[in-house]
DNA sequence: CTAGGTGCTAGACCGAGGTCTAGGTCAAAC
DNA sequence: GTTTGACCTAGACCTCGGTCTAGCACCTAG
């Protein structure tokens, strides 16, 4: 089977979404270009189709909700003219996703942090809990809740 | 009022969360400690309530379900004598993080492309949609559609 | 001819994570 | 004393993004 034409169980494996989700985007105006059906109804995904579905596998794992992605989409099936407005989206994202990253590394150091402390901890024995809320009384203490 | 000691709404505007998400995480268990009450029964957070409660937000913002969380909070409740398997969770959501970053930075490269080629295109005058399928043959197009 | 695999539509269902409402307590301000 | 505003609980509600089902059509192999 050439490249050209592509049923919705290919594009399912190839873009590692299953045939709901492919049918669902469709239904929600993901796809740029409509897809073609065969004489019995059936979706015929062109390679076109198959690129830019992989782009909404990207933008979708990058946080671009669907009714962005279905704008987007919008503008291109429009075609030329509107060229500022998908430039607009598409620096909105890529502000997105460098607060993203910005946010995620943050997070990351926490962790690396945290990591790096319980190792230390493991490694040397109990040497004081790295993440303990402070005992609140050394009187009162009937059992350690720790 | 002294650091130690917050009400819900105090803490809502230090940790960004509402009211209503910071009942519903205690709810859900992601507090490490009880969270203290006063004479009628209104929640106090201590400033380590904040603290974990702020990492709670990180956690969150880099992906982490509330479940997960809730379990990582069990283990701090519960004392030491779990590090190992706290340290593992912490390792594994490292792992999440990084694979993130990863598929970030990838559609991040894709974006740029785009924004780039837009900019040039737009800069340019048109010069070819810069994100176009390729118009079918004008000649024949079957239209079947149900 | 029949079965199995794949596809179709429409629409129900689901889990996650929040958000909001109803109905009530309390304390300080007017 | 009443009003105001922050808080309480329990539970309904909402969005999002996906998954699944029912009931049917088609095609190819045995």
């Amino acid at each position: 089977m050439a490249d050209q034409g592509l049923s919705i169980g290919q594009v399912a494996q190839r873009t590692g979404l299953s045939v709901h989700t492919l049918r669902l985007y469709e239904r929600a105006g993901l796809l740029a270009g409509e897809v073609q059906r065969d004489v019995s109804g059936r979706r015929v995904y062109s390679a076109w189709d198959v690129e830019w579905l992989t782009n909404c596998v990207k933008f979708r794992t990058s946080g671009m909700p669907l009714a962005t992605i279905s704008r987007l989409a919008q503008l291109v099936r429009e075609g030329n003219g509107n060229e500022a407005e998908r430039l607009d989206l598409l620096r909105e994202h890529q502000r997105r996703i460098t607060e993203q990253l910005a946010q995620l590394r943050d997070c990351l150091d926490l962790i690396d942090l945290k990591v790096a402390s319980y190792e230390q901890h493991l490694a040397a024995g109990v040497s004081g809990d790295p993440w303990q809320q402070p005992q609140p009384a050394p009187e009162e203490r009937r059992h350690r809740v720790g």
